[in-house]
DNA sequence: CTTCTGACA
DNA sequence: TGTCAGGA
């Protein structure tokens, strides 16, 4: 995580500018930072810091607010988004942790009974 | 002047 | 979700 991901990730807008972006009112992105939909930080005066990710996020919120779902449900399609990206990142890790120890200095000799005749 | 939290006549 | 209070 670096460069291009930091950026995104920085936090720097401010609740006003966050509301013009979204068109949200500032009740209702305080209401979405309570029900975990946005982490944004806080600046010294305890003042709201928004990313770039944050207000991607809120964009998306309100595409699918548009489309009928309710927040609960909206809360819902992230957790299952976050779920099968956990499980899709254990199966990687695996596949390398696999590859790793099946190559290299690593490489597990194949013990057979038999190294005498043939 | 902008934003924060808590509360609801 | 809006809105008002009282503070930072």
């Amino acid at each position: 995580m670096a460069g291009r991901e930091i950026r995104r990730t920085f936090a720097v807008f401010p609740m006003g500018s966050v509301m013009k972006l979204t068109n949200f009112s500032a009740r209702q992105i305080r209401y979405y930072e309570e029900q975990q939909l946005i982490t944004p930080d806080r600046n010294e005066g305890n003042h709201r810091l928004f990313s770039l990710d944050d207000i991607d996020r809120l964009l998306e919120i309100r595409d699918y607010l548009d489309e009928g779902y309710s927040i609960a449900e909206v809360r819902d399609i992230y957790k299952r988004r976050k779920d099968a990206h956990r499980t899709e990142d254990a199966k990687a890790r695996r596949l390398l942790r696999d590859e790793i120890l099946n190559s290299g200095p690593f490489r597990q000799q194949p013990h057979k009974s038999n190294t005498f005749n043939k």
